[in-house]
This record gives C-alpha cells, structure tokens and sequence, in this order.
RNA sequence: GCCGAGGUGGCGGAAUUGGUAGACGCAGUGGACUCAAAAUCCACCGGUUUCACAACCUUGAGGGUUCGAGUCCCUCCCUCGGUACCA
C-alpha cells in the first residue's frame, strides 16, 4: 500500500470504479424509497467558481448520505445555458454564443467530474439544445390558447447611442456600461404571463413548505404582498375615464389633498401639452433607470399639472402632480396622496408646499405632531364628515361601502406581485413561438413547426440582436391566414428555461413529450440546494412553473421543491466572489495541488451550507492534514493487520464481527468516545450541518492515534505490538469514520475501505450505527452555580435524581465558600447537567 | 427606500429546547526529532488583576425579562443578499 497520501491516484482510481461500474445512474425502482437531490445548475461561465463547488459539494453529500440510508437516489446535473455573458463574450471575442458556450460546458463538465460528484450523467441536458427548449416553446403557446399569456407595454432601460436594450445590471450610474451615455426609459410591447392568477395558491401553498427555510418563506410572503384595500375613482373633469387608485388605508381618504401620476400617464402628456415645464418635467422623469431600488431611494420629485381629480367623497378639487417615483406600469400609473398619514407623501408635501390635512387620530386623544413627521398609525377618524369618530378598522369598512354604493370603487385584494415579463431584446435565448400576422394578429406556431431553432451561426454586435437583421429567420407566412406575415424576434427571459429543468431531469431522453409518467416517481424533488441569491425569483417561478404544468396534466404534484437548502455566498475581502467583481478563486488551483477531496472537505468545514463563507488560501491546509493523517491511520490497519472479516464480507455489515467481552476500562473509555462523537455526527448529518460532522470526525482520528496506556508512540511498529482489543477498536473505529467521511471524501474513503477489508464498496456501505452500550457511564460530570455563576464542577452517579443532585452540590466547599453567610432562597436542578443556588 | 439574513478570541467557527461561552480547525508561541530545514509529533494559546489559589470582565452598542441570556423582548449601529432584464 503506498506510504503516502496520493489524492491525485486514488481519486482518479476511485473515479474510474465509479464510471465503470455506472455506479451513480438510476432507474425508477418502486420496491424502493427514492431520492431526488437537486443542485441548482450553473451557467456556463468558463469555470467552476468556489460557489459552484461548494453548491455542488452540499448536494453531493446529501445524495450519498442518503444512498447510505438506503435509498434510491437521483442526483442530475445540466446547464443552465442561456443568457448575457455568452453574448458579452461574443462581442468581446468576435466568438458565436453557441461555440462559447459549448466550449465552456465541456471544460466544466470536466470539472465536475474531477470533483467526484455522483451525478446521473446520463440524463446531463442544457437549455441552448433545441431539444430542451422546444417543450418550452410548446407550453408556451398551450398557455396562449388558454389566456395565460398576454402582450402589453412595459418600459425597459434603453441606451440612446448603442440603440439597444440594457439590463439593470448593465446601467452603472444612471448610465450605459459600454459608452457612458445617459440611460432612458423606454415603453416597448412584450408578452407577460399570468403569474398573478397564481398569486394566491402562491402564497397558501407557502404553508405546505415545511422544509423551507423560514426566512426565503418569508422573503416568498412579502414579495407576493397580499393586501386588502379599495380601488377608489376620482373623476377628472372633462375626462370619460376616471383616474383609479388602489390604497390600503380607505380610513385617510378624507385626507387626500394631491394625486401622483407616471410621467406616462396619459394626464401627463396632456398636461405637458403646451407647458415647456412639464415636458421637460417628464422628459427628466424618464432619465432614471427602471429598477426599484433606484426608483425609491431617488430623490422625489413632482410638478403640478394644473389638472383636478374630484374628490369622491368630498366632491373638493384635488391638484394632480406628476412625480418620477410613480411608474405607469405597475397598477394604473397614479396614486392618492395623504401626506399627514403616509410619510413619502408628507415629505412630497412639505417640498410642494401642498396642504397636509390630518383625518386620523391617535386614540388616547393627544395630537401627534404633523411638523415633524407623517401619522401612520391606525387611530380615531376627524375632520371626515360622516365618519368622523370611527375607527379605522370601522372606518374602513364605512367608506368602502359608501364608494361601493356611489360607484365611486370597490373593495379590492392586491397583490404586489406583478405579471412576469418574459420577453428579453436578445439574441442568445429560446424564440419565442408566436407569428405577428398583420391580418390576424400574434398567432402561436403550430406544434408541428416546433421548434423554433435559433440561429447558431451569428455575429453578435453591441447594437441589438443579430435574428432582428435576419430576415431568413423571421420571414414567414401566417399558420392562420398563409399570408406574409413576421416572426417574434424577442427570446424568453433565461428564467423559464430554469423553472422546469429538474422535472426535465426525469425523462431527459424522451423527444416525443415534455414529461412522462417518469416524473411521477421522481418529483418531488426531495432535496434542493442553491444559493440564497435565488431565494424570490427563480423559486417563485419555478413554483409558478410547477402548477402551470399541473394544471396542463404533466405533472401531479402542488409543490416541485419538498426541502429547501439555501447556501450561503462564498465571499471574497467581504463580498460575493462574481466574476463581475473580480474577485473569484478559481478552485481548479486548489485541485491541482491537493485534490478534489481536500477542496470538498474545505469548503464544508469552513462554515455551515446555511452562512456565507469567508475564502481563506490558508485554511486549505489543515483540511489536507487530517486526510494526511486519515491516510496514515488507514495504511497501519493494512496488510497484516486487517482484521479477519470473513463472516463480515459476505454480508458487508461491519457491525458484525466485533467481540467485546475483554475489553478493559481504557478499552472501553475509548469506544465509548468513538460512538458519543458518532452520536453527534449523526445529528448533525440529520440537520444538515456538516462542519461539525467534520469535526467529529476529526475527534474520532485523534481518539483512535491516541498513544494508548504503556505504548509510547503511535508508529506501526509500536501499534503492531498493541493487543486484539485495540486492534479492534481501531478497525472498528475506522470503519465508522470512513463510512462518517465518505460523503464529504469519497475517494480517500473508497481507497482505505477497501484497505480494512470489506467486500464491498464504501458507497454501497451502510450508514454507521451508534452502539449505545459503548456510551454508558457510571458517573457523570454536572456544574453546580451560585445566583447563575459557574462555582464547581462535582461528579455524581449518573444515575443520581434531582434531591441527590442538590445534596452533592451543598457539598462542595466552593459552593460552601459563595454561599456563606447567605439564606438559600431557592434551588433549581437540571437533571443530569445542573444545580444552580440562589442566595442572598 | 423596502424585504430577508448576519455580527462570538488574532482568524473560520461551536454551543441542537434559555442551563459549563470559545468544541474543531487555522494562525501564533514553546518543545521533541534533524548537521540544518521542511514534514511530522507533543504542549500552551480570550482579556484584566494575582507569586499562587483564585477573582473579575467578555458573544456589535445600549436597555429589559429571568434563578440563569450568545440564545427571548425593545432601541440603535455596521455588514451581506434580494429588489422583478446578472444568474
């Protein structure tokens, strides 16, 4: 057996056994429990980054864990292939998207298969493949025919100079990434679809995640936004359509003393109509980039329109602003404003010097000072007419009613969630499969057409996608009317293909349907781990998904994802290591020189999945010190020294062949150590905390090295001149710890399991059991306080009850010393932990 | 701005239900081995006071609840994630 630890040979080794022997493919078997585990997959990019193997590490250690229970685990992997940086590289490398991107998926597939993870690789797919995104396509138009998707106008950042669409991420400063120009905002027609039918059973089906974390749970909620309120009507003189707002707080109505409206509400452009001003006003409204961030920490600004909204109940002018935080396409454009209840409109009030006129009250009858600051709590209606003395719960219930009646609105329930946008101005993404005909309309291409293929053989320029100056690909004729008509040149937003990629992973190879029956034995996915970043978006449309294709009769499940693990970022000097910032590790370094065993022990000892994890080049280290000495324990059981496991190997339970009956108390003391830390490895596995797996097992290697009583040393020699009963402490005690391991280092613990003597293969071994006998103590050791200060630590029979506890820590002479000249006035016992004395 | 997390030694972190703060590891210091170095092994390792025994202080800051608070409550500060076209 080699002397020293060689992970770059037993890796490769244990690599090979695994690929010979398809160890990690898996068919659906219904005689047993199955296992979906699902790692988020990765875009792309080039390389792995430290995020990616640490993504990939958690999943991979749950998959086997739970292989280990028994199960029969699915554990995929594809490519989530689609998106900007493919064409960012393309403009930059004069390289086609589709090159680049296969190209670094085959370099990264490597690099996954370098870490050992247990993948299926034959149900492997990537979103750019025709293939995959033809089902898209086809669900797409399914849900054209039923009404879930729609087209309207929505406002995207646009760069003037390069004439293209930018996303969010591409505007730094209010301005274009590439040439510095001042971004605008720009209204263009795109398709949405109707998540906000779903909003609802959204946010219910949030109940049945047990297995989520509390605070995506939470993030899930409030992104939803469900509120009950009223849409209320304002008629604006000389106008047919009145101008409608939703407000939550019905009871301030009588306190409306302005309306705020988009610089694209059609009131703005007619009031812009003749006034230089206003036009200028809207023209600089509309140099802000559309995220929401820079929408409410922008400084707030309005002009006056001249216009008047009526009040509905008062029948009183109110003066209709214009202001650059109101935005045309989210609700209708226009809110009602309450400066001395809602403390944006105060302070919007206070720069405009517009009237602030308090309607509710503080119950307790005092007047909260309106100088300082809005009055947004609910309270006692005055200076509101009829409803003056109500409260607000009352109140709002009142003039719901009354604008019910007068048909002036309506109770309301609304959501803050907003239909998604889907249509993306780019070239590398699915087509969107609808025809524009100029007789007909948008027609949906028939399923006979599909799939729409993009063209992979392009020229990507910084000015707008190269399919809009394709007419090869979108010239067309009508499916409806055969006349001449043009295709969608705008491709989905990359979340759909992302949103139902882990139900693909069930029937990848199936080109006749989206999903098969398949998906019935494997979904729900039992496990899904990928970062926090993730936490709103791609999880709620990935549910959104899941329900779309329930209800289409593909799938019969409420909920796709059952558990939920949200890792945490890798950080770099304090923030997340994004080859945007420059700052990412490449973990191939990190392979090289230590293995991919090394690199996963890393990564899961450092921090728990849950936090962020700080980077460290030297903390590396002793994680490749414990496999040195793992390696070196492993090598002195070999040879001579395995022990005989005859009986053993046939049934490969290597509980069995251990005999006890000689061991002494150090023999004893020292079993009992192995199975205590065992005990809490397996807590900890249970909870998904693996670094404290890690570090009982370190305690398990240090108790086993342990120069045991009239052994000086620990070198073979001096071990092979230790007893039987040794012997099988430490083969014992090795085999749980390898077994303990083998999730988080596969390949060391494949190779020196094969070294203890076992028939079988590690990943084929039973998860290791606690023998309880080994853990009993006669004594135990408990703390004893005075007024909640540590004072003493006795030892008393473990079986010991609470007056016997009490007894034996009023014994102690420190206990004697604090509480000397004092009164007990009371004692509390925890059994089997601690007495604490109160006295004074 | 809003929503969600986090803040514990020089560093990463542990403390599972309100019950011994600092497990395990990194770095550091001292020692063994060596001609020497590396590697390896052993010991020490929060702060103040003390010859010592020991005492006191200490979980971002301030307050509260409790016999007892890193853990629960309130206020504040800082860092990170998301904020709908980064994925």
């Amino acid at each position: 057996m080699d002397e020293l630890y060689n992970p770059q040979k037993i890796e490769q080794e244990a690599q090979q056994y695994w690929e010979e022997n398809n160890s990690f493919s898996v068919t659906e078997d219904p005689d047993k429990e199955k296992f979906y585990c699902l790692s988020m997959f990765p875009y792309p990019s080039g390389q792995l980054h430290m995020g990616h193997v640490r993504n990939y590490t958690i999943g991979d250690v749950i998959s086997r864990y739970q292989r280990m229970r028994g199960k029969n685990v699915l554990q995929p992997m594809g490519w989530d292939a689609f998106g900007m940086p493919a064409e960012n590289a393309a403009i930059k490398n004069k390289v086609p998207p589709a090159k680049w991107t296969y190209e670094n998926i085959d370099y990264m597939r490597t690099q996954l298969k370098r870490l050992g993870f247990a993948y299926d690789w034959g149900r492997e797919l990537a979103t750019c493949q025709p293939q995959y995104y033809r089902w898209e396509q086809w669900l797409f138009t399914r849900l054209f025919e039923k009404g879930l998707v729609y087209k309207k106008s929505a406002a995207v950042n646009w760069c003037p100079h390069d004439q293209t669409v930018l996303a969010n991420e591409q505007v730094v400063d209010g301005c274009c990434w590439r040439c510095n120009t001042p971004v605008i905002r720009k209204e263009i027609p795109q398709w949405f679809m109707r998540i906000t039918d779903y909003a609802q059973e959204l946010l219910d089906d949030l109940d049945k995640l047990k297995d989520w974390p509390e605070r995506v749970l939470a993030m899930q909620r409030n992104w939803i936004g469900r509120s009950e309120g009223v849409e209320v009507y304002f008629e604006v003189p000389g106008h047919d359509q009145p101008l409608k707002v939703f407000t939550t707080r019905p009871d301030t109505l009588m306190g409306v003393t302005y309306m705020a409206v988009a610089a694209e509400h059609p009131l703005a452009r007619e009031a812009a109509q003749g006034s230089e001003d206003i036009t200028l006003f809207i023209a600089r409204c509309e140099t802000m980039d559309v995220s929401e961030a820079s929408l409410e920490t922008v400084e707030k600004l309005g002009m006056d329109t001249g216009l008047k909204a009526i009040h509905p109940v008062s029948g009183k002018d109110v003066p209709i602003y214009i202001a650059n935080f109101v935005l045309m396409t989210y609700g209708e454009g226009a809110v009602m404003a309450v400066p001395a209840h809602d403390q944006r409109d105060w302070e919007f009030a206070r720069k405009y010097d517009i009237t602030i006129e308090p309607v509710v009250f503080p119950e307790d009858g005092s007047e909260p000072d309106l100088q300082q600051c809005a009055y947004v709590e609910k309270g006692v209606l005055r200076n509101s007419g009829e409803f003056n003395g109500l409260s607000s719960a009352k109140a709002f219930d009142a003039i719901a009613e009354y604008l019910e009646k007068a048909g002036k609105g309506q109770r309301q329930v609304h959501f803050r969630l907003r239909d998604w946008g889907v249509s993306r101005q780019r070239y590398w993404g699915a087509p969107i499969p609808i025809i524009n005909c100029p007789a007909c309309g948008p027609v949906a291409v028939p399923d006979t057409d599909l799939p729409v293929v993009l063209p992979e053989d392009v020229i990507v320029e910084g000015t707008g996608s190269p399919i809009k100056k394709m007419p090869s690909f979108y010239e067309t004729t009508c499916p409806g009317c055969g006349g001449k008509a043009e295709r969608e040149t705008d491709t989905f937003d990359t979340f759909m293909e992302s949103s139902w990629y882990f139900a693909r992973y069930a029937c990848a190879d199936n080109d006749t349907a989206m999903l098969d029956e398949r998906v019935n034995y494997w979904l729900p996915v039992d496990q899904y781990v990928g970062g926090i970043e993730h936490a709103i978006l791609h999880l709620l449309y990935a549910r959104f998904y899941n329900k779309l294709m329930r209800d289409i009769g593909l799938t019969e499940i409420d909920e796709p994802f059952n558990a939920l693990l949200t890792q945490g970022m890798v950080l770099k000097d304090g923030s997340k290591m994004s080859k945007s910032k420059g700052n990412t590790v490449d973990p191939q370094a990190l392979i090289d020189e230590y293995g991919a065993d090394t690199a996963r022990m890393f990564t899961m000892f450092a921090a728990p999945p849950e936090q962020s994890l700080e980077w460290s080049d030297d903390a590396v280290a002793g994680a490749h010190r414990f496999l040195k000495r793992l390696w070196k324990l492993g090598r002195s059981l070999h040879g001579e020294w395995a022990i005989d496991l005859e009986h053993a190997s046939t049934a490969n339970i290597p509980e069995a062949p251990y005999d006890w009956s000689n061991a002494n108390e150090e023999q004893k003391a020292i079993r009992r150590k192995v199975h205590s830390h065992l005990r809490k490895a397996n807590d900890d596995m249970e909870r998904q905390q693996f670094n404290t797996v890690i570090s009982a097992g370190m305690q398990i290697l240090s108790t086993l090295t342990q120069p045991v009583p009239g052994h000086s040393g620990n070198s073979p020699e001096e071990v092979s001149q230790l007893g039987p009963v040794y012997k099988q402490i430490r083969h014992e005690g090795m085999s749980i710890l390898l077994r303990m391991l083998a999730p988080i280092v596969p390949h060391i613990a494949h190779a020196l399991w094969l070294k203890l003597g076992y028939s079988g293969v590690v990943i084929s071994a039973p998860w290791p059991m606690v023998d309880t006998s080994a853990l009993q103590l006669d004594e135990i050791e408990i703390v004893v306080q005075v007024n909640g200060k540590l004072r003493d630590r006795i030892k008393i029979p473990s079986d010991a009850d609470n007056a016997a506890m009490e007894k034996r820590a009023l014994a102690s002479a420190k206990v004697q010393q604090h509480i000397e000249g004092k009164t007990i006035r009371k004692t509390i016992v925890v059994p089997g932990k601690l007495v604490n004395i109160v006295a004074n």
